[in-house]
DNA sequence: AAAACATATTGACAAATATCGATATGATGT
DNA sequence: ACATCATATCGATATTTGTCAATATGTTTT
């Protein structure tokens, strides 16, 4: 059972949206700094401006399925594993019983 | 990677309103048809109207997610333990590399 | 400390979503 | 076939979401 409906809700929006599909596939070829993803081909492949990019990085990070690292200038956005992990958990228990 | 982000993100949807979490974990006791779901316990569970659970109930079956079984008078609706799985895949994804 | 650059925030707007009460549809039992 | 009951659809509204251009913030380099 899911102990917390909001919380559980907010990590699946992660995934509802195709933009951040999108940008989570781009963090799948590993780590990208900011640099990169606001950089012309990373953006123009999104096909979204540069403050839709950031309003959708902030959603995955708020959901916890995207780490942010902030180191000098730039912050590196990378797939959290584990709390992908923590989604499939949930997700389990939907094929309990 | 994602070969249809409109799908995903589509599978996904399910996941992402309280609503439907609670409805997911309703179905989680097994298979329950519509009178089941419409009788007062359930609707006053959810605390939503007859009209509210309807669209819900479209948007989980339409995602694949839950299943429906028309029979006779009712609809039986179920978790698609199949469809969970592939969601289930689509996230392991996101662990590779 | 000023200029340059990267990124976040703001304000505005359109589109999508959640919700309801009322009504329509469609199946069952009499 | 009519009445009843279950469920879907409709029409309306409020909220949330996705999006942009413009602006603000914060870091680095000169």
């Amino acid at each position: 059972m899911f102990k917390d409906y909001k919380e559980s809700a907010e990590i699946f929006k992660a995934f509802c949206d195709e933009s951040r599909l999108k940008i989570l596939e781009i963090l799948l070829t590993g780590e990208k700094c900011s640099c990169e993803m606001c950089g012309n081909d990373i953006l123009k492949k999104l096909d979204i401006s540069q403050s839709t990019l950031s309003h959708h990085l902030k959603i995955l990070v708020n959901s916890k399925i995207v780490n942010a690292r902030k180191e000098g200038k730039w912050t590196h956005y990378s797939i959290s594993k584990e709390n992908v992990d923590y989604a499939i958990s949930l997700l389990n228990v939907l094929k309990s019983s």
